[in-house]
DNA sequence: CTGAAAGCGCTAACAA
DNA sequence: TTGTTAGCGCTTTCAG
């Protein structure tokens, strides 16, 4: 099992490695007809297989992308992951995942790498790094998700604002009047756009805002259930709750089950993102559905474009707009306006 | 933003590139202490990076490991991910993850382009690769699950069959008699090991065996809903069904539901893999648990012990044992006896 | 259309 | 301890 390289596929087929490494690279132009087929023949005697380290040395080429997400074992992130996966390994490339757990070490550590090893492109939802940063690595980069930190990369996302609306909407139109929300957040950044936009659509509507109808939590079903029981556990509870997304959204009906709420008959609740298990719950789950599979398959061939034409025009936004998926966990408001 | 090589730091450092190279590699016995202090300081200077292609070239190393499962958005599949990723991480290796579906030209793509980039190690859960074709890739490699069919390399997984006979235990521990079979078959496969414990185990415990208490379907939630159906349209329907995985369970669970079947007054519920979604159902499903983050972990600290050492000693085989996770969708049979 | 030759950036003997 | 010298396997001018 000695490795053949160019050279005994030249010797085989009694012409100079150059004329090999030409078919190899599939230079169709400029190799005659029959010496094309003399070296095919050679390399499939040889059982020749193309050295990808040696030749991206030469061409700074590796046909490889790193992934960057938060964790794939979220629900949301792996049909983000087979959308990039997918257009990507059409057009011959291959992904490294790397989960960033939202600690910037992590994240910094594979951005490093993608250097190192010559990574052709960067597919990245952002923990920690910066715009600038990520510019400095110099390598073809696009953003996943719509952060408006990021100005120097082309990006795609689903439109949260709009969703944050249409699940409001949604409830509005049902009758709530009074609806809370169960805000998820990160560590790092600040006050939620959508509880900015949760806000609006309140005061848009004339609607009085409560503070107690309002929970922050970091995302994660345990909290999401705690933030639920805080909310039903007042005296003027609200008839409708909106969990920024699904995960909060589960937990949020467990803790209405183990409390005896009826949903949707007693309270109306909707998530956000549309992961699998939110299908599942008994109601299924209302929520609004984001594009994930295309938000990753659009990631990737943004990606490709930048990669294929070096010119930098400017950076493009790729934006979806997400959907309202009803099912079982809102129904009409029966308590009078 | 010139790339800078380690001819660039040795000339910064007044000195020869090999020395640069040695105190990169952190050789560190052969290099004096303030000559590698000068180099070190070289390097922050001019912001060198090492390239991984080049010396990847020359060490036959590239820390890259090819990570091949059906599909990531699979849930079960993810959590094994993490294991692998988090362990090889650790060590400094990096995963390109591959979705095979299942889908032998892509699995021989992938295996082809392990080879080409020189990856240090393969992870695999084989779809329609053998034995032997995997052997001549010539790259260290475990797989993941527990085949018969892969005698030449190591392997983690489950043991399946002893999670069979421990889901049908409990059922007939809770007085279950009549124990219906929902059994998920690859379109590639056999009939399954799982359909043979199910049937030795009936036999062991003198119990009849009735073709109409089997059915079988290829995995994918709508064809547990359709199996579980015709399992209770029957004159005398089971009182408890082991749906060989979660999936297939969720399904069930589903068709139940949706045929006024009450889980688990009715009937018992149990299904296999405790993957996420099987604890947010209505009842949470009582489920057989495998350890998939450490079914990963164990393979990537397996495949990293064969890259250290070369050595080709006897094929190791891990094995887990899964566990009962009584939730909310098996109770003790109604039925006498 | 084909071959010779010069590297890509790094590592690894072998000298010094 | 450090430097010199060959390459690793391939691509890419540049001649021919």
């Amino acid at each position: 099992m000695i490795k053949t390289t160019i050279i005994d596929v030249a010797k085989e087929a009694g012409v100079s490695k150059s004329t090999v490494s030409r078919v190899i690279r599939g230079d169709i132009t400029s190799v005659r007809e029959d010496t094309r087929k003399r070296v095919q023949e050679a390399i499939r005697k040889t059982g020749y297989k193309q050295n990808a380290l040696a030749s991206g040395l030469r061409t700074k080429r590796t046909h490889t992308v790193l992934l960057m997400i938060p964790d794939i074992v979220n629900p949301f992130w792996p049909e983000v992951a087979r959308g990039v996966q997918d257009a990507l390994r059409k057009e011959g490339y291959a992904v490294v995942l790397a989960n960033s757990d939202w600690d910037g070490t992590i994240e910094t550590d594979f951005l490093h790498r993608a250097r190192t090893h010559c990574f052709d492109g960067i597919v990245i939802n952002p923990a920690r790094v910066t715009d600038q940063q990520l510019l400095q690595i110099g390598i073809p980069t696009v953003i996943l998700g719509l952060h408006e930190d990021f100005p120097s990369f082309d990006s795609v996302g689903n439109d949260t604002l709009a969703g944050v609306r249409l699940a409001m909407q949604h409830l509005y139109d049902l009758g709530h009047r009074k609806i809370g929300l169960i805000s998820g957040q990160y560590a790092s950044r600040g006050r939620s756009a959508r509880l900015k936009q949760y806000l609006s659509f309140l005061s848009d509507q004339n609607l009085i805002i409560e503070e107690n109808d309002i929970v922050h939590c970091p995302y994660g079903q345990h909290h999401g259930y705690e933030a639920a029981k805080r909310l039903i556990n007042q005296n003027h509870p609200p008839s409708a709750i909106f969990a920024s997304n699904d995960i909060l959204a589960i937990g949020a009906l467990q803790a209405l089950h183990a409390a005896g709420v009826r949903v949707p008959q007693d309270l109306s609740l909707i998530g956000m993102d549309d992961i699998y298990p939110a299908s599942v719950t008994t109601p299924p789950l209302t929520t609004i559905a984001k594009f994930k599979y295309e938000e990753g398959r659009e990631a990737a061939r943004m990606l490709i474009d930048r990669i294929d034409r070096q010119t930098s025009k400017h950076p493009k936004t790729i934006t979806f707009a997400p959907q309202l998926i009803i099912r079982g966990s809102t129904k009409p408001s029966t308590k009078p306006y």
